[in-house]
DNA sequence: CACTGTCAAGAGCACCGCTCACAACTGTGG
DNA sequence: CCACAGTTGTGAGCGGTGCTCTTGACAGTG
């Protein structure tokens, strides 16, 4: 029962908070300049000055700061991309805008995309915690699409079989929405396509090809957007 | 000038080659089991029963073995996607195919994908050796188009703006194969599409859609293949 | 026989995540 | 007031890593 409100206890636990934020601070700046699997509980701890057991009174284990660190980058990513909406505009115009935050994002911050979305680190399974702001930016394309899916033009194409078409209409259940199977698959694809097209190029896969990777996704989130139908 | 042949140097050097192939066995296999990032040569050659500095007679560091293992699962995963490929089929459903056994290379060997498309190893610059087996899927995909450039009937869609247009259709060059920007560019989102949605598949982030991962990649890529214009 | 080369082995360095025992410092109940 | 409990900081230590260096045992060659 917590019912006085007990200052002292309350400092005690700002002050640790302060030192968590801190800790997180340089995790997250030794995570821009070394990567995530490179990233040192006892380094952190060395340059807050602190003794490199005493990391542990604060942060459970380096995996637990991954996981923050991920959620973090998750809510920042996400944050960019709702940002760059403005859903006054055209749906096609949102989801363009939408890959470009998120392709902008993933260049200023590769480090942390490889994170979210490269190679699973070793022994590291993604607590419950994370699935939540990780897919804050599927969610926000289908907003995209569901508040005009009354208008939705979709291109020709073949439309998915009997089982596929099942499952894709009964994956967006949770989430309270009805899309015909065709449309969740065009879903699917367009953000498996910017999300793949940004790691090829933050992965150094295009390396040799010197195109302007924001003109190429810019062009491929517009065929994509016109493809799902998206009003103009 | 080795011009005699040297029967004992040739053994020696046979004997070296074995045992450097029985390092290169162990480490895949412990890729598999645990993946890169926890691949140890330590681990190796005490599997091996060597001292653990023997191993560095042998391979150069860590990273060059790497390089090997990426070098091999290039080539693993090429060839899977070669051996698919009937070029008496029409064009549309050898783009499929190769994109079905891509996938399925991916799912039968997740450690390995994650090597060669996942985040890259902090500190490890994959060298130039890896580029030339790194481009075969590719160059692959580019072949089926190739082949039936004449007979291409793209979907409708926007145009590459002028600049982008340009270095796209320049991209090919060194290749000997011109191709128009706009199809460049469907060619680029169609594989970024496929290693996108193979990587999310194999890195979790479609974990709580329970959907056929197959039905649903030769579901996209049947559409892709529409959408570049390959007859059917 | 001496020389030259390769190979295996062990010790050692610097780093890592993590645990543990111990000291210091609180605030609190008796 | 004093003993207790809880939190924080510290240093030592364990087992692991990649990698280097020195040493010693061979083999083939002049």
């Amino acid at each position: 029962m917590p019912e006085a409100p007990n200052v002292v206890a309350d400092a005690a636990r700002r002050a640790r908070e302060e030192v968590v934020a801190a800790i997180l601070g340089a995790a997250r700046s030794q995570l821009g300049e070394v990567g995530a699997a490179a990233l040192s509980l006892r380094r952190i701890a060395r340059e807050l000055g602190m003794a490199s057991s005493g990391i542990y009174r604060y942060v459970e284990s380096r995996d637990a700061l991954l996981t923050m660190l991920i959620i973090q980058a998750y809510d920042e990513l996400a944050d960019a991309a709702v940002a760059a909406r403005d859903d006054t505009d055209p749906a096609r115009q949102q989801w363009v805008d939408i890959a470009v935050a998120v392709r902008r994002w993933g260049v200023a911050h590769p480090h942390e995309w490889a994170l979210l979305y490269g190679s699973p680190v070793p022994g590291y399974v993604a607590p419950e915690d994370t699935i939540g702001p990780g897919t804050r930016v599927m969610l926000l394309l289908l907003d995209v699409v569901t508040t005009v899916a009354g208008d939705l033009r979709p291109a020709d194409g073949p439309a998915p079989d009997g089982a596929l078409d099942h499952d894709l209409a009964r994956m967006l259940e949770p989430f309270d929405v009805d899309l015909p199977g065709a449309v969740v698959a065009r879903l699917l694809t367009g953000w498996s396509q910017l999300f793949g097209m940004v790691s090829l190029e933050l992965f150094g896969q295009l390396k040799g090809a010197d195109v302007d990777g924001e003109a190429l996704l810019r062009h491929a989130a517009t065929a994509m957007a016109a493809h799902i139908g998206l009003p103009i």
